[in-house]
DNA sequence: CAGCAACTTGACGCCGCGGCCAAGATAGTG
DNA sequence: CACTATCTTGGCCGCGGCGTCAAGTTGCTG
């Protein structure tokens, strides 16, 4: 690989960077060609598709935010405090980062690093929502996919009423997580 | 007026009927067209716009639904069973019916007919918030803007999972409302 | 039955985006 | 310096839907 080759892939990844951060996966592969400084084609020369350059920019785009979120709940006591806390952050992560927010909707096509991404979050999820119902504090009828949906949901929503606030999505998030309780809770 | 094209006229709001009654209201007009056995420039001709060919059809395909609606729940004894079954039998037509979630969510262009339909329910729904809140049986902090957005949202919803199954849609509103009940009740 | 006004048609331009490729530019080597 | 393999460009086509209009057709009237 050539020298300038070399150095438009690093720029294309920066570019991909901080224009899938701000508007998302979907976001018109020219605009990040135009912030990368090279054409359209030389995208699709060196990273074959749109989902070849998702792949190489998720892990550094994602997969953090992801991680700071089951680390930090894992750290909190209680297994209601930790199952509603993951749903909130998981939730204003869909809100803040419409990067993240697709990959949780598994907007792009699939590939391997999106569903490690995904299985991991999802897993995660899983076990908080066993351990909550366990302990009683968590409607027993709730299914694991019942836990996937709400979070499709709640990224179709931001996608769609882009025009609420923070502070309004967030209130209203409580509604959504007092529906969640067992009813003696 | 011809007599032919009064018979087109009477033919495609037939067809709208029809093709918006399972597609909702942004269904391409070619497909009216087909279904009319007309060519698109006429309905053109005839309505001027999609927003004039909705307009025309609205009445009937929409307002004598959420017309039942009001009429049932009004009839309901108790303030949070009839708050309660608004939403849900609201949330449930716009599973149902694509064209009136459509007018929910406000997705043609405003226009006359629309509005008056729309304001309709939603008064009603404020009214319903409203008494359930003196009550005492909903949360406090619910506001009418909330409200609208229940059903914003749940139309989103709609939209875009469209391959959950009305049973599992019907289950998961059940979540939803207990969200919204006072806390005590 | 002629002739015109009313009516209908369907192809066309437009838009935004995705994906592709022939032709032109350039880096690096002998 | 010249040459070639590598690389980049940007224009082109496809897609699906909207809205329009010149040209062709048809109902009605005298």
């Amino acid at each position: 690989m050539r020298a300038d080759a070399r150095r438009n892939v690093e720029g294309i990844r920066r570019a991909a960077l901080d224009v899938f951060r701000t508007g998302g996966l979907t976001t018109p592969l020219d605009e990040v060609a135009r912030a990368a400084g090279v054409s359209k084609g030389t995208i699709y020369h060196r990273f074959g598709s749109r989902t070849g350059l998702i792949d190489a920019v998720v892990e550094e785009l994602v997969a953090a935010r992801i991680g700071d979120i089951i680390e930090a709940v894992d750290a909190l006591d209680g297994p209601l405090l930790r199952f509603e806390e993951y749903l909130l952050r998981t939730w204003l992560l869909q809100y803040d980062e419409p990067a993240a927010n697709d990959v949780l909707m598994r907007v792009p096509p699939d590939s391997e690093p999106l569903t490690t991404l995904f299985e991991r979050a999802c897993q995660f999820g899983r076990r908080l929502l066993h351990e909550a119902q366990t302990a009683g504090v968590v409607r027993a009828d709730l299914t694991p996919d019942d836990l996937t949906y709400l979070i499709l949901e709640r990224g179709v929503i931001v996608r769609a009423c882009d025009q609420q606030t923070r502070d309004d999505y967030h209130r209203r998030l409580d509604f959504v997580l007092r529906g969640l309780r067992a009813a003696r809770g």
